[in-house]
RNA sequence: GGGUGGAUACCCGAGUGGCCAAAGGGGACAGACUGUAAAUCUGUUGGCAUAGCCUUCGGAGGUUCGAAUCCUCCUCCACCCA
Protein backbone atom coordinates (compact mmCIF):
# COMPACT_ATOMS: atom_id res chain seq x y z
CA UNK A 1 0.00 0.00 0.00
CA UNK A 2 2.43 2.48 0.96
CA UNK A 3 5.68 3.13 -1.17
CA UNK A 4 8.91 2.50 -0.21
CA UNK A 5 10.67 4.67 2.83
CA UNK A 6 13.03 6.18 0.21
CA UNK A 7 10.60 6.94 -2.35
CA UNK A 8 8.60 8.71 0.44
CA UNK A 9 11.45 10.69 1.92
CA UNK A 10 12.10 12.11 -1.61
CA UNK A 11 8.80 13.64 -1.81
CA UNK A 12 8.53 14.70 2.14
CA UNK A 13 12.33 16.20 2.43
CA UNK A 14 11.28 18.42 -1.01
CA UNK A 15 11.35 21.89 0.42
CA UNK A 16 12.06 21.32 4.28
CA UNK A 17 14.31 23.19 5.99
CA UNK A 18 14.20 21.37 9.64
CA UNK A 19 14.28 17.77 10.47
CA UNK A 20 13.80 16.69 14.27
CA UNK A 21 15.07 14.03 13.27
CA UNK A 22 15.74 12.68 10.33
CA UNK A 23 16.68 9.57 12.51
CA UNK A 24 13.59 9.15 14.13
CA UNK A 25 11.28 10.18 10.83
CA UNK A 26 12.99 6.93 8.62
CA UNK A 27 12.25 5.16 11.46
CA UNK A 28 8.51 6.06 11.92
CA UNK A 29 8.00 5.57 8.02
CA UNK A 30 9.59 2.14 7.93
CA UNK A 31 7.30 1.21 10.97
CA UNK A 32 4.57 2.23 9.00
CA UNK A 33 5.51 0.38 6.18
CA UNK A 34 6.03 -2.59 7.80
CA UNK A 35 2.71 -2.62 9.73
CA UNK A 36 0.73 -1.00 6.91
CA UNK A 37 0.11 1.69 9.25
CA UNK A 38 -0.69 5.21 8.30
CA UNK A 39 1.52 8.14 10.23
CA UNK A 40 -0.38 10.85 11.84
CA UNK A 41 0.52 14.39 10.42
CA UNK A 42 -0.56 17.50 11.84
CA UNK A 43 -1.12 20.71 10.74
CA UNK A 44 -2.04 23.82 13.23
CA UNK A 45 -3.58 26.89 11.20
CA UNK A 46 -5.18 29.77 13.71
CA UNK A 47 -7.52 31.47 11.61
CA UNK A 48 -6.38 35.24 12.39
CA UNK A 49 -7.16 36.39 9.07
CA UNK A 50 -9.87 35.35 6.34
CA UNK A 51 -7.59 34.69 3.81
CA UNK A 52 -4.75 32.08 3.05
CA UNK A 53 -2.09 33.50 1.53
CA UNK A 54 0.40 31.20 -0.92
CA UNK A 55 3.01 32.03 1.66
CA UNK A 56 1.13 29.59 4.83
CA UNK A 57 -0.07 27.57 2.05
CA UNK A 58 3.49 26.16 1.82
CA UNK A 59 3.25 23.48 5.07
CA UNK A 60 -0.79 22.78 3.70
CA UNK A 61 0.96 21.82 0.46
CA UNK A 62 3.33 19.47 2.30
CA UNK A 63 0.58 18.05 4.58
CA UNK A 64 -1.40 17.22 1.02
CA UNK A 65 1.87 15.32 0.01
CA UNK A 66 1.87 12.89 2.94
CA UNK A 67 -1.98 12.54 2.33
CA UNK A 68 -0.94 11.17 -0.80
CA UNK A 69 1.22 9.22 0.33
CA UNK A 70 -1.60 7.41 1.99
CA UNK A 71 -1.22 9.08 5.89
CA UNK A 72 -3.52 10.54 7.65
CA UNK A 73 -3.88 14.14 7.63
CA UNK A 74 -4.71 15.93 10.60
CA UNK A 75 -5.61 19.58 10.47
CA UNK A 76 -5.60 21.76 13.35
CA UNK A 77 -8.24 24.56 13.15
CA UNK A 78 -6.50 27.03 16.07
CA UNK A 79 -9.86 28.52 17.19
CA UNK A 80 -8.40 28.47 20.48
CA UNK A 81 -5.18 29.18 20.00
CA UNK A 82 -5.90 32.24 17.42
CA UNK A 83 -7.65 33.88 20.04
CA UNK A 84 -4.23 34.12 22.41
CA UNK A 85 -1.90 34.86 19.41
CA UNK A 86 1.36 33.53 18.20
CA UNK A 87 4.27 34.89 19.42
CA UNK A 88 5.99 33.47 16.78
CA UNK A 89 8.17 35.95 13.97
CA UNK A 90 6.49 38.72 15.64
CA UNK A 91 7.93 41.17 17.26
CA UNK A 92 5.05 42.91 19.17
CA UNK A 93 2.20 41.29 20.85
CA UNK A 94 -0.81 40.44 18.39
CA UNK A 95 -3.59 42.15 18.76
CA UNK A 96 -6.42 39.65 20.63
CA UNK A 97 -9.27 38.59 18.34
CA UNK A 98 -12.51 37.77 19.54
CA UNK A 99 -14.03 33.95 19.06
CA UNK A 100 -16.65 35.21 16.99
CA UNK A 101 -14.57 36.53 14.36
CA UNK A 102 -12.22 33.35 14.58
CA UNK A 103 -15.20 31.29 14.17
CA UNK A 104 -15.74 33.21 11.11
CA UNK A 105 -12.37 33.35 9.90
CA UNK A 106 -12.36 29.52 10.37
CA UNK A 107 -15.51 28.88 7.99
CA UNK A 108 -13.27 30.83 4.72
CA UNK A 109 -9.79 29.00 5.53
CA UNK A 110 -11.49 25.16 5.69
CA UNK A 111 -12.71 26.54 1.97
CA UNK A 112 -9.76 27.59 1.37
CA UNK A 113 -7.75 24.87 2.91
CA UNK A 114 -9.74 22.54 1.04
CA UNK A 115 -8.33 24.14 -2.91
CA UNK A 116 -5.18 21.87 -1.19
CA UNK A 117 -6.07 19.15 0.50
CA UNK A 118 -8.59 16.37 0.21
CA UNK A 119 -10.99 17.08 2.93
CA UNK A 120 -12.76 13.98 3.28
CA UNK A 121 -9.91 12.05 3.62
CA UNK A 122 -8.52 14.54 6.41
CA UNK A 123 -9.75 14.97 10.33
CA UNK A 124 -10.15 18.07 11.30
CA UNK A 125 -10.61 18.68 14.71
CA UNK A 126 -10.36 22.19 16.44
CA UNK A 127 -8.84 22.93 19.25
CA UNK A 128 -11.28 24.10 21.56
CA UNK A 129 -12.69 21.05 21.96
CA UNK A 130 -9.95 20.42 24.24
CA UNK A 131 -8.87 23.79 25.98
CA UNK A 132 -12.30 24.55 26.62
CA UNK A 133 -12.83 22.15 28.94
CA UNK A 134 -9.76 22.59 30.75
CA UNK A 135 -9.74 24.67 33.70
CA UNK A 136 -7.26 26.69 35.78
CA UNK A 137 -6.01 24.37 37.46
CA UNK A 138 -5.18 22.29 34.17
CA UNK A 139 -3.37 25.27 33.05
CA UNK A 140 -1.08 25.92 35.87
CA UNK A 141 0.12 21.91 35.64
CA UNK A 142 0.76 23.05 31.82
CA UNK A 143 2.57 26.21 32.42
CA UNK A 144 4.60 24.38 34.99
CA UNK A 145 6.57 22.28 31.94
CA UNK A 146 7.91 24.90 30.91
CA UNK A 147 10.84 27.64 32.83
CA UNK A 148 11.02 31.38 31.55
CA UNK A 149 14.91 30.71 30.97
CA UNK A 150 13.75 27.82 28.28
CA UNK A 151 11.01 30.22 27.02
CA UNK A 152 13.56 33.28 26.71
CA UNK A 153 15.90 31.12 24.49
CA UNK A 154 13.69 31.88 21.56
CA UNK A 155 15.04 34.52 19.56
CA UNK A 156 11.65 36.08 19.26
CA UNK A 157 11.34 37.09 22.62
CA UNK A 158 15.32 37.85 23.34
CA UNK A 159 14.99 40.51 20.59
CA UNK A 160 12.21 41.67 21.68
CA UNK A 161 13.14 41.92 25.42
CA UNK A 162 16.70 43.18 24.55
CA UNK A 163 14.49 46.44 22.66
CA UNK A 164 11.99 46.95 25.50
CA UNK A 165 9.00 45.99 23.24
CA UNK A 166 6.48 43.98 25.70
CA UNK A 167 5.78 40.11 25.95
CA UNK A 168 2.84 39.66 27.53
CA UNK A 169 2.63 36.74 29.75
CA UNK A 170 -0.03 35.10 27.83
CA UNK A 171 2.34 34.66 25.17
CA UNK A 172 4.56 32.32 26.98
CA UNK A 173 1.17 29.86 27.27
CA UNK A 174 0.61 29.93 22.98
CA UNK A 175 3.68 26.83 22.50
CA UNK A 176 2.31 25.46 25.39
CA UNK A 177 -1.51 25.04 23.99
CA UNK A 178 0.27 24.05 20.60
CA UNK A 179 2.17 21.36 22.22
CA UNK A 180 -0.77 19.83 24.25
CA UNK A 181 -2.56 19.72 20.27
CA UNK A 182 0.39 17.18 19.29
CA UNK A 183 -0.73 14.85 22.56
CA UNK A 184 -4.56 15.27 21.89
CA UNK A 185 -4.24 14.19 18.25
CA UNK A 186 -1.28 11.93 18.99
CA UNK A 187 0.74 12.96 16.06
CA UNK A 188 3.41 11.13 14.32
CA UNK A 189 4.99 14.67 12.12
CA UNK A 190 4.41 18.00 13.05
CA UNK A 191 4.55 20.36 10.19
CA UNK A 192 4.78 24.27 10.37
CA UNK A 193 6.67 27.29 8.58
CA UNK A 194 10.71 27.57 9.94
CA UNK A 195 9.09 30.32 12.94
CA UNK A 196 7.37 27.14 14.23
CA UNK A 197 10.25 25.20 15.03
CA UNK A 198 9.96 25.92 18.63
CA UNK A 199 6.52 25.50 19.28
CA UNK A 200 7.04 22.02 17.68
CA UNK A 201 9.71 21.20 19.96
CA UNK A 202 7.29 21.84 22.76
CA UNK A 203 5.44 19.34 21.55
CA UNK A 204 7.77 16.74 21.64
CA UNK A 205 8.54 18.03 25.20
CA UNK A 206 5.17 17.61 26.50
CA UNK A 207 4.77 14.02 24.30
CA UNK A 208 7.88 12.58 25.95
CA UNK A 209 6.14 13.91 29.40
CA UNK A 210 3.08 12.57 28.53
CA UNK A 211 5.21 8.74 28.05
CA UNK A 212 3.99 9.05 24.39
CA UNK A 213 6.69 8.94 21.55
CA UNK A 214 7.43 12.33 20.82
CA UNK A 215 6.79 13.95 16.99
CA UNK A 216 8.65 15.06 14.45
CA UNK A 217 9.00 18.43 13.60
CA UNK A 218 9.53 19.35 10.19
CA UNK A 219 9.60 22.79 8.79
CA UNK A 220 8.84 24.64 5.88
CA UNK A 221 10.75 27.74 4.43
CA UNK A 222 8.85 31.10 4.80
CA UNK A 223 7.98 32.97 1.43
CA UNK A 224 9.26 36.48 1.25
CA UNK A 225 6.45 39.03 0.05
CA UNK A 226 5.60 39.99 -3.43
CA UNK A 227 7.70 43.31 -2.50
CA UNK A 228 10.66 41.10 -1.78
CA UNK A 229 11.64 42.20 1.41
CA UNK A 230 9.28 40.59 4.43
CA UNK A 231 8.00 37.74 5.33
CA UNK A 232 4.58 37.41 3.04
CA UNK A 233 1.81 38.60 5.22
CA UNK A 234 -2.08 39.66 5.27
CA UNK A 235 -1.10 42.74 7.38
CA UNK A 236 1.78 43.90 5.29
CA UNK A 237 -0.23 43.48 2.09
CA UNK A 238 2.12 41.85 -0.03
CA UNK A 239 0.76 38.68 -0.08
CA UNK A 240 -1.20 36.58 -3.03
CA UNK A 241 -4.31 35.08 -1.56
CA UNK A 242 -5.47 31.50 -2.68
CA UNK A 243 -8.47 33.01 -3.61
CA UNK A 244 -7.50 35.55 -5.96
CA UNK A 245 -8.54 36.10 -9.25
CA UNK A 246 -5.79 34.72 -11.86
CA UNK A 247 -5.43 38.32 -12.87
CA UNK A 248 -5.04 39.50 -9.59
CA UNK A 249 -2.65 36.60 -9.03
CA UNK A 250 -0.95 36.92 -12.46
CA UNK A 251 -0.08 40.39 -11.77
CA UNK A 252 1.42 40.25 -8.18
CA UNK A 253 3.70 37.48 -9.25
CA UNK A 254 5.32 39.43 -11.94
CA UNK A 255 5.26 41.87 -9.23
CA UNK A 256 8.66 39.80 -7.33
CA UNK A 257 11.96 40.71 -7.73
CA UNK A 258 13.84 38.82 -10.01
CA UNK A 259 16.05 36.87 -7.10
CA UNK A 260 13.08 35.66 -5.70
CA UNK A 261 12.02 33.36 -8.80
CA UNK A 262 13.46 29.79 -7.61
CA UNK A 263 12.22 30.15 -4.27
CA UNK A 264 8.52 30.98 -5.66
CA UNK A 265 9.14 28.22 -7.99
CA UNK A 266 9.91 26.05 -5.78
CA UNK A 267 7.62 26.63 -3.03
CA UNK A 268 4.42 28.03 -4.57
CA UNK A 269 4.46 26.00 -8.02
CA UNK A 270 3.56 22.40 -8.94
CA UNK A 271 6.73 22.16 -11.06
CA UNK A 272 9.50 19.70 -10.60
CA UNK A 273 13.02 20.74 -9.77
CA UNK A 274 13.70 19.47 -13.30
CA UNK A 275 11.31 21.98 -15.08
CA UNK A 276 12.48 24.43 -12.69
CA UNK A 277 15.67 24.35 -13.03
CA UNK A 278 15.13 24.03 -17.26
CA UNK A 279 12.43 27.29 -16.80
CA UNK A 280 15.43 29.06 -14.71
CA UNK A 281 18.37 28.44 -17.60
CA UNK A 282 20.84 31.33 -17.78
CA UNK A 283 19.89 31.64 -21.25
CA UNK A 284 16.20 31.99 -20.73
CA UNK A 285 14.69 35.32 -20.74
CA UNK A 286 14.28 36.64 -16.60
CA UNK A 287 11.42 37.98 -17.61
CA UNK A 288 10.24 34.57 -19.53
CA UNK A 289 11.04 32.96 -16.65
CA UNK A 290 8.64 35.22 -14.68
CA UNK A 291 6.14 34.38 -17.05
CA UNK A 292 6.31 30.96 -15.97
CA UNK A 293 6.70 31.50 -13.03
CA UNK A 294 3.22 33.47 -12.69
CA UNK A 295 1.25 30.64 -14.83
CA UNK A 296 2.48 27.86 -12.74
CA UNK A 297 1.02 29.85 -9.49
CA UNK A 298 -2.35 30.75 -11.05
CA UNK A 299 -2.86 27.07 -12.38
CA UNK A 300 -2.01 25.74 -8.90
CA UNK A 301 -5.35 27.09 -7.37
CA UNK A 302 -7.05 27.78 -11.02
CA UNK A 303 -6.67 25.81 -14.48
CA UNK A 304 -4.18 26.49 -17.07
CA UNK A 305 -7.02 27.95 -19.02
CA UNK A 306 -6.85 30.90 -16.44
CA UNK A 307 -2.98 30.96 -16.35
CA UNK A 308 -3.79 31.36 -20.24
CA UNK A 309 -5.86 34.33 -20.29
CA UNK A 310 -3.98 36.15 -17.15
CA UNK A 311 -0.73 36.37 -19.35
CA UNK A 312 -2.96 37.30 -22.29
CA UNK A 313 -4.09 40.10 -20.16
CA UNK A 314 -1.54 41.12 -18.52
CA UNK A 315 0.49 41.47 -21.64
CA UNK A 316 -2.36 43.97 -23.17
CA UNK A 317 -1.89 45.81 -20.48
CA UNK A 318 1.57 46.45 -19.99
CA UNK A 319 3.19 45.68 -23.18
CA UNK A 320 0.71 47.22 -25.49
CA UNK A 321 -1.09 49.49 -23.16
CA UNK A 322 -4.53 48.68 -24.22
CA UNK A 323 -7.56 47.81 -21.61
CA UNK A 324 -8.14 45.25 -19.63
CA UNK A 325 -11.35 42.67 -20.44
CA UNK A 326 -13.06 43.64 -17.24
CA UNK A 327 -13.49 47.43 -16.37
CA UNK A 328 -15.54 47.87 -13.23
CA UNK A 329 -18.06 50.61 -13.79
CA UNK A 330 -18.47 53.31 -11.36
CA UNK A 331 -21.62 54.96 -11.20
CA UNK A 332 -21.76 58.80 -10.95
CA UNK A 333 -24.88 60.73 -9.90
CA UNK A 334 -25.83 63.64 -12.33
CA UNK A 335 -25.79 65.67 -9.08
CA UNK A 336 -22.42 65.88 -9.34
CA UNK A 337 -22.58 67.48 -12.73
CA UNK A 338 -22.76 71.63 -13.64
CA UNK A 339 -23.49 71.69 -16.53
CA UNK A 340 -23.14 68.45 -17.30
CA UNK A 341 -19.79 68.55 -16.92
CA UNK A 342 -17.61 67.30 -13.59
CA UNK A 343 -14.15 68.78 -12.34
CA UNK A 344 -11.12 65.97 -12.87
CA UNK A 345 -10.33 65.92 -9.42
CA UNK A 346 -13.56 65.33 -8.14
CA UNK A 347 -14.48 62.65 -10.51
CA UNK A 348 -10.64 60.66 -9.49
CA UNK A 349 -12.21 60.85 -6.08
CA UNK A 350 -15.61 60.00 -6.74
CA UNK A 351 -14.20 56.78 -8.72
CA UNK A 352 -12.05 55.83 -5.35
CA UNK A 353 -8.63 56.69 -7.13
CA UNK A 354 -7.78 58.95 -4.34
CA UNK A 355 -9.02 60.03 -0.85
CA UNK A 356 -8.85 63.23 -0.99
CA UNK A 357 -8.70 65.87 -3.75
CA UNK A 358 -5.14 66.86 -3.18
CA UNK A 359 -3.73 63.64 -3.68
CA UNK A 360 -5.83 63.39 -7.34
CA UNK A 361 -4.54 66.63 -8.04
CA UNK A 362 -1.00 65.41 -7.21
CA UNK A 363 -2.17 62.05 -9.50
CA UNK A 364 -3.29 65.02 -12.49
CA UNK A 365 0.12 66.91 -12.17
CA UNK A 366 2.41 64.18 -12.34
CA UNK A 367 0.77 63.30 -15.70
CA UNK A 368 -0.91 59.71 -14.50
CA UNK A 369 -4.33 60.34 -15.26
CA UNK A 370 -6.19 59.73 -18.59
CA UNK A 371 -9.43 59.57 -19.84
CA UNK A 372 -10.50 57.99 -23.34
CA UNK A 373 -6.84 57.45 -23.66
CA UNK A 374 -6.11 61.00 -23.45
CA UNK A 375 -4.32 62.43 -20.65
CA UNK A 376 -4.94 65.12 -18.75
CA UNK A 377 -2.45 67.04 -17.18
CA UNK A 378 -4.67 70.23 -15.99
CA UNK A 379 -6.12 69.60 -12.05
CA UNK A 380 -8.66 72.71 -13.09
CA UNK A 381 -10.28 71.29 -16.32
CA UNK A 382 -13.97 69.90 -16.03
CA UNK A 383 -14.87 67.65 -18.13
CA UNK A 384 -18.15 67.18 -20.50
CA UNK A 385 -19.15 63.75 -18.37
CA UNK A 386 -20.73 60.52 -20.93
CA UNK A 387 -21.50 56.88 -20.17
CA UNK A 388 -18.71 54.42 -21.25
CA UNK A 389 -15.80 56.82 -20.63
CA UNK A 390 -12.76 55.28 -19.66
CA UNK A 391 -10.62 57.11 -16.77
CA UNK A 392 -7.09 55.44 -15.96
CA UNK A 393 -5.37 56.48 -13.03
CA UNK A 394 -1.97 55.30 -13.38
CA UNK A 395 -0.51 52.02 -15.03
CA UNK A 396 -3.26 49.99 -13.58
CA UNK A 397 -6.16 51.28 -12.68
CA UNK A 398 -9.61 51.68 -14.88
CA UNK A 399 -13.25 52.68 -14.77
CA UNK A 400 -16.07 53.10 -16.99
CA UNK A 401 -18.19 55.48 -15.79
CA UNK A 402 -21.85 55.04 -15.66
CA UNK A 403 -24.49 58.43 -15.54
CA UNK A 404 -27.15 58.11 -13.14
CA UNK A 405 -30.16 60.11 -12.80
C1' G B 1 6.12 50.50 46.56
C1' G B 2 10.63 53.75 44.87
C1' G B 3 13.27 55.73 40.63
C1' U B 4 14.39 56.83 35.34
C1' G B 5 13.12 57.45 30.30
C1' G B 6 9.23 57.78 26.75
C1' A B 7 4.37 58.94 23.60
C1' U B 8 5.77 63.23 16.94
C1' A B 9 2.35 62.18 10.31
C1' C B 10 0.81 55.20 7.29
C1' C B 11 5.39 53.00 10.15
C1' C B 12 10.29 54.02 12.29
C1' G B 13 12.40 58.41 13.94
C1' A B 14 14.91 63.82 14.35
C1' G B 15 13.29 68.18 16.41
C1' U B 16 13.81 71.30 23.50
C1' G B 17 10.26 78.91 22.35
C1' G B 18 9.59 81.96 16.31
C1' C B 19 13.66 79.95 10.42
C1' C B 20 7.96 73.88 11.73
C1' A B 21 3.01 71.25 7.90
C1' A B 22 7.70 69.50 11.16
C1' A B 23 14.74 66.59 9.03
C1' G B 24 16.04 61.53 7.61
C1' G B 25 14.67 56.49 6.42
C1' G B 26 10.94 52.84 5.13
C1' G B 27 6.37 52.19 2.81
C1' A B 28 2.90 54.03 -0.71
C1' C B 29 1.79 56.62 -5.20
C1' A B 30 3.25 58.97 -10.03
C1' G B 31 6.74 59.69 -14.08
C1' A B 32 11.06 58.22 -17.08
C1' C B 33 13.42 54.01 -18.76
C1' U B 34 12.45 48.72 -20.22
C1' G B 35 12.18 43.02 -19.47
C1' U B 36 7.15 43.36 -15.88
C1' A B 37 3.12 45.55 -11.18
C1' A B 38 11.55 43.41 -11.74
C1' A B 39 15.83 46.66 -11.20
C1' U B 40 17.45 51.73 -11.63
C1' C B 41 16.66 57.04 -11.70
C1' U B 42 13.41 61.36 -10.69
C1' G B 43 9.31 63.45 -8.27
C1' U B 44 5.14 63.54 -4.76
C1' U B 45 3.43 62.05 0.07
C1' G B 46 -1.96 66.66 6.40
C1' G B 47 -6.61 69.28 4.43
C1' C B 48 -8.80 72.98 1.31
C1' A B 49 -11.22 74.49 -6.31
C1' U B 50 -3.76 75.36 -3.18
C1' A B 51 1.00 81.99 -4.16
C1' G B 52 -3.35 82.10 0.95
C1' C B 53 -5.98 79.92 4.77
C1' C B 54 -7.25 75.82 8.18
C1' U B 55 -6.16 71.47 11.35
C1' U B 56 -2.07 68.33 13.42
C1' C B 57 3.38 66.36 17.46
C1' G B 58 -0.76 61.01 23.76
C1' G B 59 -5.28 63.98 26.49
C1' A B 60 -7.05 68.41 29.29
C1' G B 61 -5.70 73.04 31.06
C1' G B 62 -1.96 77.06 31.71
C1' U B 63 2.50 80.58 30.76
C1' U B 64 3.84 83.62 26.34
C1' C B 65 3.06 88.50 21.30
C1' G B 66 4.27 83.32 19.76
C1' A B 67 4.31 76.25 22.14
C1' A B 68 5.80 69.75 19.18
C1' U B 69 9.31 72.46 22.45
C1' C B 70 8.17 75.61 29.08
C1' C B 71 4.55 74.55 33.57
C1' U B 72 0.35 71.63 36.01
C1' C B 73 -2.78 67.51 36.09
C1' C B 74 -4.36 63.05 33.57
C1' U B 75 -3.86 58.51 30.37
C1' C B 76 -0.75 54.86 28.35
C1' C B 77 4.17 52.39 27.74
C1' A B 78 9.19 50.62 28.67
C1' C B 79 13.39 49.96 31.85
C1' C B 80 15.97 49.78 36.71
C1' C B 81 15.66 48.86 42.14
C1' A B 82 12.55 46.23 45.75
Amino acid sequence: MFKDVDEQLEVILRGTVDIVTKEELIKKLKRSYEENKPLRVKLGLDPTAPDIHIGNAIPIHKLRAFQSLGHTAILIIGDYTATVGDPSGVNKTRPMITYEKVLENAKTYLSQAGKILDLKKTEVVYNSEWFKKMTFHDVIQLAAKMTVARMMERDDFTKRYSAGIPISVHEFIYPLMQGYDSIMVKSDVELGGTDQLFSLLVGRDLQRDAGVEPQVALTTPLLEGIDGNKKMSKSLGNYIGVTETPTEMFGKAMSIPDNLMHKYFELATDLSIKEINHLLNIHIHPRASKVSLARAIVQRYHDKKDAEAAAAEFDRIFKEHELPDKIPDVEISGGELTDGKIWVVRLIVLCGFAATNGEARRLVQQGGVSINNDSVNDPTLNIELKTDMILKVGKRRFARIVMKK
